[in-house]
DNA sequence: TTCACCTGTTGATCCAGATCAAATGCACGG
DNA sequence: CCGTGCATTTGATCTGGATCAACAGGTGAA
């Protein structure tokens, strides 16, 4: 504690957060972290609701979540609409805005949120100082693209039931890293979502929780989900591995 | 022509490469071009169905297409496998392998290929010194993200035909962008291959060729296509936009 | 050239999941 | 606290694409 400890410091500082072991920040050095804390020197909140960006917008910044849970979807002219993925506290969303400097999806928060914006051009400045930041950047890239590949799988040539018992053996998991329950969460997002994400109909990801429950692998109420039988839940989605 | 032109000079330099506005080397200017010269110094040849790279191999290197054709899939241990993407001259392969140090999808080459090796390291160690690679290389990676959206969009929301018009019409326009025809062009993968990139099976890709055949928008020989009608095709697609 | 095999086409039937429909439950604003 | 409207569940029926099957056309090796 050899720095004076201003209320701005802690507001932003990502030496601090407690998600640094999930965050951008992590396998970085105490002083490299330290060096964030210049990068990221804004937050913002998102009303559950509203959008953190539209398709179209123009790019500027990255998000790391603080708080709270997105959606991104990708919309065509027609009104149909894909979910791309769910993102929680700690992970980091707008990648998809460097290659065009303008978003390609929209961002939704779930539920009240708070993000670190990131200023992309200083996220570049400062990688190209620190080799860690910027490997980490890479592989943060690289990850999104293989749990893309993972997603396009489970789309590809999963069943419903498949798909849906993946979707939440990811979320456990992911709950898991941040510390929650593995077997005992809330769902932030709608049957349709859901659906949305899975490529089924809203009808279909209900009657496939009736059916898990059915078979004692969960047991639901509404949004809150308790995983009974983590075995049977990973014996439904067969060996499809990777997914999500 | 003041630099004495040797045989391996021209055989692995970027700045003297017909794909040069296509692959890593956009928008960089002459020297930093030049500059790539030392990062690619490796070509290597694959022979039609065999891999450049398989799943859990160990990562080194990402790979730019300078001839033929190739298809990423993932598989599970179960024997399913998905196709992620269909791969031609100027594309870059392997960054699936950067987030563990080891590859996660196969690369199969579907003809007689060539690829530049670049050896990651040195191009991060590259790109920190100059700004525009580093920007573009991300900008390939976002641009991997946002059509990989595209793809489950296809999966999860189109219609079979609507997918076979989107896929069509895709190629079409990569095919456009490498000085081809935009209207007639040989497929270099199966029915069966399409059909796992798209999410269907092999004789539904099969009928979905027969119906555009009839209805005039196509004329299909066998791997041969011809688009008779491009708008028609862009009809049947919807407005789903982006796809791809 | 010929054979064998791989790739593609087409027909018949089936079924998982979509669609249509209705009832109920819940959350939230006033 | 109540009422309204959205979210969810469940049932009945329909259908696009899967599956099963047979055959034809091409291609490559010897």
């Amino acid at each position: 504690m050899n720095a004076p400890i201003t209320l701005a410091h802690i507001k932003t500082a990502c030496s601090t957060c407690n998600l640094r072991e999930l965050c951008l920040p992590v396998g970085l050095k105490k002083d490299e972290i330290e060096s964030l804390d210049e990068l990221v020197y804004t937050r913002k909140k998102i009303k559950r609701g509203d959008s953190l960006f539209r398709s179209g917008d123009n790019f500027q910044s990255l998000y790391a979540i603080r708080t709270g849970f997105f959606k991104t979807r990708v919309a065509t002219e027609d009104g149909r609409d894909q979910v791309t993925g769910f993102q929680m506290a700690g992970e980091l969303i707008g990648i998809d805005g460097i290659v065009t400097d303008n978003h390609n999806c929209d961002a939704i928060a779930l539920e009240d949120s708070e993000v670190c914006v990131i200023p992309y051009s200083k996220l570049e400045e400062l990688s190209r100082k620190h080799e860690v930041l910027q490997h980490h950047f890479h592989k943060v890239m690289s990850r999104e693209i293989v749990r893309d590949h993972g997603v396009m799988l489970l789309l590809g040539s999963m069943r419903a039931e498949e798909r849906l018992a993946a979707f939440l053996l990811n979320l456990s998991q992911r709950f898991t890293a941040r510390g929650y329950s593995a077997s005992d969460f809330i769902l932030r997002m709608t049957r349709e979502e859901i659906g949305s994400f899975l490529g089924m109909k809203l009808e279909t990801v209900s009657r496939a929780f009736s059916r898990f429950q059915e078979e004692g692998l969960i047991s639901v109420q509404q949004k809150h989900i308790r995983i009974t039988d983590i075995v049977g839940l990973k014996k439904i989605m067969g060996q499809a591995g990777a997914a999500c």
